[in-house]
RNA sequence: GCGGAAGUGGCGGAAUGGCAGACGCGCACGCCUCAGGAGCGUGUACCUGAAAGGUGUGGGGGUUCAAAUCCCCCCUUCCGCACCA
C-alpha cells in the first residue's frame, strides 16, 4: 500500500518551496524578449468580506494559462496587487473606529496570506503592489499633475452625481440606472466645483480604437461603443426674434428642418431666463425649479410623461424664415448635444407626442416612398420624399440630409457635427481613502498645483469620519492650510480625493517597475512587457475600469511611454460563479469559502472543479458534489500513479516508447500509448482555442480512464507505461500544480514542473490500423462497419454495400449515388 | 425600441456540416470489504416488454447525400443601453 492523498501536505510543501525559491520572480531579461508574456487578473479590493469562490475562479483561469505558458518557454509576468483605496475601509473606520489604513493592511495580509498562497497562485509576489501605499498613490498624483499639463484636467461647477448613502460625488459611468454602482441608493443632482478629467476629448479614437480590439469580447466592445455614443448630424443656428442671441440646436434629420414647428431649450440652458418673456417669467421659473428636484434617473425616464411650456419668445427658422415658438421642456437634456432641439412632430416620435398634448402644428415634409393606406397615426420616421420643403422637394429625405447640411453651411446658419453621448470622468470624491489630489487654492495665485518633488502628498492620518458628506480632510486645518508653492502666502490644499478608477488606470504598469521612486517605471522596462497580453477579468467592467484605462494608456502613449495605445491585446471576460441560484456575495450568505474548500479538498480539487464544471467564460453553478468529482479525479490519478511506479521501480530496461506505435506492437501497448499522446493533442488544442479548460481537463481524465484500462492488463510495457504516467503528470501541472510537482519529483526528477517542457505528441502515434465508421442510407445510420484506416474511396464503397445490415436497407431499392468520406463515413442514396 | 449572448438528457456540459449527448455529477445494479459517504466494474436521451424499429438539440420553413452546426421567419431567457434629438 502507497500514502493516501493528502493534499494538505503536499499543497503546503510545495507552496513553500515555490515561495522560497522565488520560482515565479520574473526580471527582465533581454534574451527573452521576444517570449515576454504578461498575464494579469483585475486586482481585488481587499474587502473585510475578504474572497470566495467567485474572485477565485478568475485567479485560476489567469493561473492556469501563466502556467501553461511557462512550460511553453514563454517567460512570463504574473504580478497580483491591491486596488486599496475605497469606501468600505472608511465606512468600517467609521462603524468600528478602526482607521482605513490598518483595516485595509490587515484585509491584505489575510487575503495574501490565507487565501491566495493557499490556492498556489504563481504569482511574482516580489512585484506586489498596493495601491493606498504612498510609493504607488504619489503616482497618480504625478499622473493628475501631467494630465492638467496636457490640459486634460480641469476643474468645474457641474451639476454632478451624488450617492446619498456613500456621501460622495459618482462620475456616469459609476451610476447604473439611476442608482450607486456600489450601494444601489438612488443617485441625486449637485452643483458643485469639481474636478474632471477631459475623457471626451478621446472620444473618437477610444471609438475606433475598439475596431482593433480583436481579441476582446464583442460584448465588451459593444457596451463601450454605446456609451461612446457617437452621433453624426447637423448643428443649426436658429436666430431669435427681437433678440441679439441665437440658439444651436444639433439634429440627425436636417432633412426636416422645414417641418419645424418649434424649438425647445432644456430647463438648465441659460437662455431660458433671459429669453423669457414678462408675462411667462415666472411660470418658466417655477418650472425651472421644479425640474432641478428631479432626479436624473427619472429625467432621463422614457417613462416620464412630456412636460413644458411656452417661453414667450419666438426663434426664426433658418431655412423658410419662420417664426416658432420657443419652449422649455423636460424631455430635452442640457449635458447632450447644444442642450436645444427644434420640434418636427410629424418625424419623431417625441416631438410627436409633446405636440399633440400641447396641440402644436405639424407639417409633414417627408412622405413614404410607397405610400400605406390607411391613416398613419405617429410620426413618420423613415426616409422617403421630401415635400413642403422648398428647394429640396422632391429629392430623397437621405440626399436632402446631406444637401441640406451644406445649405447650411454656404448660408452661415449651420455644420455638420458629431456628438458623442460620453461625458467627462468626474474623478473628485468627497471621501477620506483616497488619493489626496495635489493642488492648493491661494487668494493671489488662484488654482496653483504642487511642484513634482513635493510629491507624495501624504494622507493626514488623524481625521475625523463622521460620513457627513464633507470630505473628511476638512477636519485636518494643520493640514488643510498650507502656503501657497508659488507665493509662499497662505493657502488651502483641495480637500477632495480622487476617484479609486484612477489607481486601477495605470497598475498594469506599475508592475513592470513596482519599486521605481523617480518615476511611475521605466521606459525600458514598459516597452519590455507591454502591452498585456492578457487580461482576465469580469465583465461588469465593461465602462468604468476597462474605459478608463484605455483612455489612460492612450494618454501615455502619446507621451511616449508605452509602446501600444491599447493597453491589452487579449480581454477575457469569465462568467460569474453562483451558488444556489445567486451569485456567491457575502450579503447573499451564499459563499463558498476558498479556505474551508481547501482544508476539505485541497487548493488543486477545487482549481480543478472550477476549471472543469463549465467553460470559463459561462456563468458557473456551484456544485458540491460536482468538487467531490474533481476531487475523486485526482485521488484517482495519484493511485493510478502509485501502482504504476510500483511497477517501473522493477522494470529493467525496456523496449524505447517509440518503437510501441509499430503494427507489431501488443494492442494494449499500442493503445495506451495512442491514448497519451492523444490527449497531449487535445489538452494542447483546447487551451490555444480560447481557453477551453473544461474540455481540456475532461481529455486528461479520458487519459486517466485509459491508464486505468491499462494497468489492468495482465502485463504491461514499462516504457509505454512510463510514457504514459509522464504526459499526465505535466498535462496536469497547469490545473493542479500541487500534485503535478509532487508526482513530477516522485518520478525522480530535479527541477521544478512549472519549467518542464509542455509535451509533444508523435503524430504517428496517433495513427491506428483499424477504424470504425458509420454507413448511413439516406443519411440515416444503418450500420457500423470496421475498415483498414487508410482504406480509398472505392474499397470503402466496396466494403459498405457488402455489409449485411446495408444490404437489408437496400433490398428493392435502385442506389442512386453513394457519398464516401474516408475516415468518416459511407452514405448510400438510394430511391 | 437598439445592442450583445444564449436555448442540447434528471443536472453541468461535449460535438462548428459527417455516429447527438465526450467528460463529469446524479441514479441503478453488481464486485470487493468487518465496515464505508472509500475503491473497482456495468448500465443510464425518449417511445416500445426486449430486439428490430421509431423519435429527438426552443418552434416553423429552407439549403444539402448529410444540419445542434449554414440561411429565412418566429418564440423564450439572461445581460447592457434606453426621451441621447
Amino acid at each position: 500500500m502507497h500514502e493516501k492523498y493528502d493534499p494538505s501536505s503536499i499543497e503546503a510543501r510545495w507552496q513553500q518551496a515555490w515561495e522560497k525559491n522565488r520560482i515565479f520572480h520574473v526580471a527582465e531579461d533581454p534574451a527573452k524578449r521576444e517570449r515576454a508574456y504578461y498575464a494579469l487578473t483585475m486586482f481585488p479590493y481587499p474587502s473585510g468580506d475578504r474572497l470566495h469562490m467567485g474572485h477565485m475562479r478568475t485567479y485560476t483561469i489567469t493561473d492556469a494559462i501563466a502556467r501553461w505558458k511557462r512550460m511553453q518557454g514563454w517567460h512570463t509576468l504574473h504580478p497580483m496587487g491591491w486596488d486599496a483605496f475605497g469606501l468600505p475601509a472608511e465606512n468600517a473606520a467609521i462603524k468600528r473606529s478602526v482607521h482605513p489604513a490598518t483595516w485595509t493592511w490587515e484585509n491584505i495580509e489575510y487575503i495574501r496570506d490565507q487565501q491566495m498562497k493557499r490556492m498556489g497562485f504563481s504569482y511574482d509576489w516580489q512585484r506586489e503592489i498596493a495601491t493606498c501605499d504612498p510609493s504607488y498613490y504619489r503616482w497618480n498624483q504625478w499622473f493628475f499633475l501631467k494630465l492638467r499639463e496636457s490640459g486634460l484636467a480641469y476643474r468645474k461647477e457641474a451639476a454632478v452625481n451624488w450617492c446619498p448613502s456613500c456621501q460622495t460625488v459618482l462620475a456616469n459611468e459609476q451610476v447604473e440606472r439611476g442608482s450607486c454602482w456600489r450601494c444601489e441608493s438612488t443617485v441625486e443632482k449637485r452643483n458643485l466645483l469639481q474636478w474632471f478629467f477631459k475623457i471626451t476629448e478621446y472620444a473618437e479614437e477610444l471609438l475606433t480604437g475598439l475596431e482593433a480590439l480583436t481579441n476582446w469580447p464583442e460584448k465588451v466592445r459593444a457596451i463601450q461603443r454605446n456609451w461612446i455614443g457617437k452621433s453624426s448630424g447637423t448643428e443649426l443656428v436658429f436666430k431669435i426674434k427681437n433678440h441679439p442671441g441665437e440658439i444651436s440646436v444639433f439634429t440627425t434629420r436636417p432633412d426636416t428642418t422645414y417641418g419645424a414647428t418649434y424649438l425647445v431649450l432644456a430647463p438648465e440652458h441659460p437662455l431660458v431666463a433671459k429669453l423669457a418673456s414678462p408675462e411667462c417669467a415666472a411660470a418658466v421659473a417655477a418650472f425651472v425649479a421644479r425640474m432641478k428636484t428631479i432626479s436624473d434617473l427619472d429625467r432621463t425616464s422614457s417613462e416620464l410623461e412630456k412636460a413644458g411650456l411656452p417661453i414667450g419668445a419666438m426663434a426664426i427658422n433658418p431655412c423658410n424664415a419662420e417664426e416658432i415658438p420657443i419652449w422649455t421642456a423636460n424631455y430635452v437634456l442640457y449635458e447632450y448635444g447644444t442642450g436645444a432641439v427644434m420640434g418636427v412632430p410629424a418625424h419623431d416620435e417625441r416631438d410627436h407626442e409633446f405636440a399633440r398634448k400641447y396641440g402644436l402644428p405639424s407639417r409633414t415634409v417627408i412622405r413614404p416612398e410607397h405610400p400605406v393606406a390607411g391613416q398613419p397615426a405617429a410620426a413618420y420616421v423613415e426616409p422617403g420624399i421630401m415635400v413642403n420643403s422648398d428647394r429640396f422637394d422632391r429629392l430623397s429625405s437621405e440626399e436632402a440630409k446631406v444637401l441640406m447640411t451644406r445649405f447650411a453651411a454656404e448660408n452661415d446658419f449651420g455644420k455638420p457635427r458629431i456628438t458623442y453621448r460620453l461625458r467627462d470622468w468626474l474623478i473628485s470624491r468627497q471621501r477620506y481613502w483616497g488619493t489626496p489630489i495635489p493642488v492648493v487654492y491661494c487668494e493671489r495665485c488662484g488654482t496653483v498645483p504642487l511642484p513634482e518633488n513635493q510629491l507624495p502628498l501624504l494622507l493626514p492620518e488623524k481625521v475625523q469620519f463622521t460620513g457627513l458628506g464633507k470630505s473628511p480632510l476638512l477636519t485636518a486645518p494643520d493640514w488643510v492650510n498650507t502656503r501657497c508653492p508659488a507665493c509662499h502666502g497662505p493657502a488651502v490644499r483641495e480637500t477632495d480625493t480622487m476617484d479609486g478608477f484612477m489607481c486601477s488606470s495605470w497598475y498594469f504598469m506599475r508592475y513592470v517597475d513596482p519599486d521605481n521612486s523617480r518615476a511611475p517605471f521605466d521606459l525600458n522596462k514598459a516597452a519590455y512587457w507591454l502591452p498585456v497580453d492578457l487580461y482576465v477579468g469580469g465583465v461588469e467592467h465593461a465602462i468604468m475600469h476597462l474605459l478608463y484605462f484605455r483612455f489612460f494608456n492612450r494618454f501615455c502613449y502619446k507621451q511616449g511611454w508605452v509602446p501600444t495605445p491599447e493597453p491589452v491585446v487579449k480581454l477575457f471576460a469569465q462568467g460569474t460563479v453562483r451558488y444556489h441560484g445567486s451569485r456567491m456575495s457575502k450579503s447573499k450568505g451564499n459563499v463558498v469559502s476558498p479556505n474551508e474548500l481547501a482544508d476539505e479538498f485541497g487548493a488543486d480539487t477545487a482549481r480543478v472543479f472550477t476549471l472543469f464544471a463549465a467553460p470559463p467564460e459561462s456563468d458557473l453553478d456551484w456544485n458540491d458534489s460536482g468538487v467531490e468529482g474533481a476531487f475523486r479525479f485526482l485521488n484517482r490519478v495519484w493511485r493510478q500513479f502509485h501502482d504504476a511506479k510500483k511497477i517501473l521501480d522493477v522494470a529493467v530496461g525496456s523496449a524505447p516508447a517509440t518503437n510501441v506505435a509499430s503494427r507489431s506492437a501488443k494492442l494494449a501497448d499500442r493503445e495506451m500509448y495512442r491514448q497519451a499522446h492523444l490527449a497531449v493533442k487535445k489538452v494542447t488544442e483546447d487551451l490555444e482555442r480560447n481557453f477551453s479548460f473544461n474540455t481540456a481537463i475532461s481529455a486528461i481524465m479520458v487519459l486517466s480512464n485509459a491508464l486505468g484500462d491499462y494497468l489492468r492488463e495482465p502485463q504491461v510495457n514499462s516504457a509505454v507505461l512510463a510514457d504514459a504516467v509522464n504526459k499526465l503528470v505535466l498535462l496536469l501541472a497547469p490545473f493542479a500544480p500541487h500534485l503535478a510537482e509532487e508526482l513530477w519529483q516522485q518520478l525522480g526528477n530535479k527541477g521544478y514542473v512549472v519549467f518542464a517542457p509542455w509535451p509533444t505528441y508523435d503524430e504517428t502515434a496517433l495513427e491506428v490500423a483499424e477504424i470504425e465508421i458509420v454507413v448511413q442510407v439516406n443519411g440515416k445510420v444503418r450500420s457500423h462497419i470496421r475498415v483498414p484506416a487508410e482504406a480509398d474511396r472505392r474499397q470503402l464503397e466496396t466494403i459498405a454495400l457488402a455489409d449485411e445490415k446495408v444490404q437489408t436497407q437496400l433490398l428493392g431499392k435502385d442506389i442512386v449515388k453513394v457519398i464516401v468520406i474516408p475516415k468518416r463515413l459511407v452514405n448510400v442514396v438510394v430511391k
